[in-house]
DNA sequence: ATACACTATTGAGTATCGGTCAGTAACCGG
DNA sequence: CCGGTTACTGACCGATACTCAATAGTGTAT
């Protein structure tokens, strides 16, 4: 099999298992048994443990950019932002333990891994930047703050929603989309 | 030596050596070693690496929630957040490494850990909702949510603050602090 | 077609670490 | 002085991350 197949094969498969159990649970040899090849394959693929989760956080990663991605067609910015933010609560969902392993769990420890956390958060931090001038906000490293602060906020209330659902989707919705203009306005103000 | 003491003394020196690596760099051994005892007694005092990581946990949550208590005295009840956003940045930046690996990092795979995280920040949240009649807003399920998302806000900016350092702790002090009212109200606003 | 080179792949090995257990030594009351 | 309770240990086990020399399979040049 050549080794882009194979690699992607690898990744596709440590996802699908990192979407029933939690991440550290998941052996090289699981993945290598389920994928039919012998644990030194893995190795040959990637140079640690490390580097294969990284790579998995990656794409899992690059999956969330995909399906969150704004539909400028739609105009209205409260509107973009509001699609995109329903689009992430459907996705972590759907992956909910592979996010929060992935994405959110191993943020802390492994630096390379941190990485990958911190530049998804910058795009995704990017997206609203490019929204602010038209909202009246200067992106300014107060804002900059903020709006990474509030990625936290809707990262954690969704995952929160999960085990409560108490309150409707949209409500959700609504919830964190209202908050970003109410924190980063609150923040453009403590500036001046 | 007591078992109590003893028990104390592993725990300090797990937090002290947490401070400066990430937790699941620090094998037992390691512990037992600094302790100058062997391995099997600490499984005699935690059941588990596990069990032992949790009362770690627990450990620095108590610490943190002890200094970070709400100053009535103060009467304002902005000013009483305002005073204790204040420590807690205090206390996360003395601390970094190990909050992030204990409190934060942590949360994703094991469900005891998540239950002393969870718990945690249901005690910062019963903090806010005792000041939340006061400022006019009504504890709903949404209010809850938002608060909940809010202490994420808090704890993003403040490590994200650590790394960049591009304002002031006082603005951070007081981004964080208006953002509570903000959101809050915010949601309460949803609610209707 | 055959030999050769290249590489994807492996099986067998090593080190470390979490966890167990039978046993010891030290401190206790009688 | 003796017996029991218990803090404590050393030696073992299984799992798992990681290594490396060796192989099998494939494409190419002559």
């Amino acid at each position: 099999m050549s080794p882009e197949a194979r690699r992607e094969q690898l990744i596709e498969l440590g996802l699908t298992m990192v979407r029933e159990c939690p991440i550290e649970d998941v052996s090289i040899d699981a993945i290598a048994d389920a994928a039919g090849v012998s644990r030194a394959l893995l190795f040959h693929y990637f140079e640690s443990k490390q580097d294969f989760h990284v790579a998995l956080a990656q794409a899992q990663a690059d999956r969330m950019l995909a399906c969150t991605a704004p539909d400028a067609s739609l105009g209205d910015p409260i509107e973009v932002l509001k699609k995109s933010m329903g689009a992430f609560i459907d996705y972590v969902s759907e992956n909910r333990i592979a996010y929060m392993a992935l994405i959110r769990g191993a943020a802390s420890s492994d630096p390379a891994m941190r990485a990958v956390f911190d530049s998804t958060r910058a795009a995704m931090a990017e997206r609203i930047y490019t929204h602010a001038p038209a909202l009246g906000v200067e992106v300014t490293p107060i804002v900059r703050l903020a709006v990474h602060g509030w990625i936290a906020f809707v990262e954690e209330t969704t995952i929160n929603w999960f085990t409560t659902h108490d309150i409707t989707r949209d409500d959700l919705v609504t919830l964190v989309t209202t908050a970003l203009p109410a924190i980063a306005t609150g923040a453009a103000l403590t500036d001046t």
